[in-house]
DNA sequence: GTCCATACTTACCTCTGCGTACGTACTTAC
DNA sequence: GTAAGTACGTACGCAGAGGTAAGTATGGAC
């Protein structure tokens, strides 16, 4: 639980307790406002960057790029483009980012749901 | 066309798609940068604020704090303090804290046995 | 010709996440 | 007397998150 004592072992698992771990950089962009909503997004399929625009509704052109370049880096999604007229990009999850959107979508599904729960208990 | 009554319906249960939804109030503590440190800490059991300190290595004292505050705030643990000579407080997980923490354990846990194969598929 | 849509990039500006440093009130240890 | 540990609160400041507006290239609608 402590400081990893071996660097091996720090190279063959991350662990997120230790500040200075690439974990906790996949773990920042994962659950990032804009990141969490582009996995969730990208479960049902392949989405393209307009229509992800419109399903993560809030999110600004600027933002929505970086976190799918930051994603791409992170070996969670491909993009594809075509060298067509009109651009024409598509963007769909990895196997590894079939697995982290389970998870997140896991865990916003179980916040959805408790929602009306959790509000009622935090302020009586 | 309009239906008052529906709208009731959709009270019932957060949507992490829309903008104004509270759930991302929620969303955005339990996966802060601390807030995941946290929760996963906490869910070995109760712990006091030093200890907690200790364990999610890198956090300020502020940091850690405010964070406390919102997962307190959100229903999620529950802070006890005791009017003792040196201070003496302790945070414990809610039922709900429990079962959020559970998942976003998983999420950190994945990242951490998938670091190796992501870092590899990331930078050819 | 003008407007719009597509998928971005860049410049600019604001807001806030977050660390640092210090203060508090008290006790124990040196 | 000084340092250290406990659980914070507060003031300061930087860096990064994130929005807005504009530009790019091109074809189709009007």
């Amino acid at each position: 639980m402590d400081a990893p004592s071996r660097l091996a072992d720090r190279m063959q698992r991350g662990d997120v307790f230790a500040p200075r771990c690439p974990s906790r950089e996949v773990l920042k962009h994962v659950t990032s406002t804009w990141g969490v909503l582009v996995l969730i997004a990208l479960r049902g399929g392949t989405l393209r960057f307009s229509e992800l625009r419109r399903k993560a509704a809030g999110v600004s052109e600027r933002m929505l790029a970086q976190t799918l370049q930051q994603l791409e880096g992170d070996g969670l999604l491909v993009r594809r483009s075509y060298p067509v007229v009109p651009p024409h990009v598509e963007y769909s999850l990895t196997e590894f980012g079939q697995e982290a959107a389970q998870h997140v979508e896991a865990l916003a599904d179980w916040i959805e749901e408790r929602l009306p729960e959790l509000a009622k208990a935090a302020e009586p």
